[in-house]
DNA sequence: CTATGTGCAAACAGTTTGCAGTTAT
DNA sequence: ATAACTGCAAACTGTTTGCACATAG
């Protein structure tokens, strides 16, 4: 465990969930030498290792976390609210596709994509208007 | 609509879920001129127009569909294989989110991830030969 | 003639790779 | 001295942007 490697993985720690260019700025804080490359690396390495797993919350770059920290997550493709949800929320789901298909999900892999409450609300007020103006 | 917009729009109907590279590929084998730049925006615009529709099968490059072509996708993080399931499959968890947070899931924008019937069997095996070598 | 569409080159983000220098063992 | 780790530069994929030219209404 070099100084570099605990220095990713704090940052990962602290942040919660942050893409690698976010760890790389908060190690550059206190490492300024510390190369992007090098995070890059780490971050495969911890989580070969099991201590981090990485979440494609959507479109831009990956977020990495500890790997007691798993959950579910919701993003607004609107306005890019994340929320998360236990993952037990998908037991049901897990439990029918496994049996239907043989598929073995990994629901805290990849985001589940829709309109959160506010944005959802927004766009129904909006449909209103143009019925009624 | 330009010929190099109906053209598009025949790719994305022929190839199923293709992606932008993929599209203009196959537009370029009858027209080698037409650019890829074109393809993003044309692919842009039959969105918005709600003819296309993409969906992320993962960390590359998004798929392009017509939009009749609704379904789930569900895709092995192992052997890349990408199955598609009726949406309604996912209709009881959509329901819960949106009671339990007013989140309106979008079931067909984003695949589900996790391992198909033949990586999943595989790993057990592997698992199993460890165990009793 | 004005708006729209196109192609090209260049930029961009995110990521990976090759290589040389460094450090630990 | 051997192996592992690091930093840097360069490549790479996927995507967007600015600009000049062409076309159509």
């Amino acid at each position: 465990m070099t100084p570099q490697r605990q220095l990713v993985l704090d940052a990962v720690s602290e942040l919660g969930h942050a893409t690698p260019e976010a760890v790389c700025t908060r190690v550059q804080e206190t490492a300024p030498a510390v190369n992007i490359t090098t995070v890059y690396r780490t971050l495969d390495l911890l989580e070969q290792l099991g201590v981090v797993k990485h979440t494609h919350l959507g479109h831009g770059a990956p977020t990495y976390a500890t790997s007691e920290h798993e959950h579910v997550h919701l993003v607004c493709h609107h306005c890019g609210r994340v929320d998360e949800i236990e993952a037990d929320a998908l037991d049901d789901l897990a439990a029918a596709l496994r049996r239907s298909h043989g598929f073995r999900l990994d629901a805290t892999h990849v985001a589940l994509s829709g309109a959160c409450r506010d944005c959802a609300d927004r766009a129904d007020a909006e449909l209103a208007e143009e019925v009624a103006p």
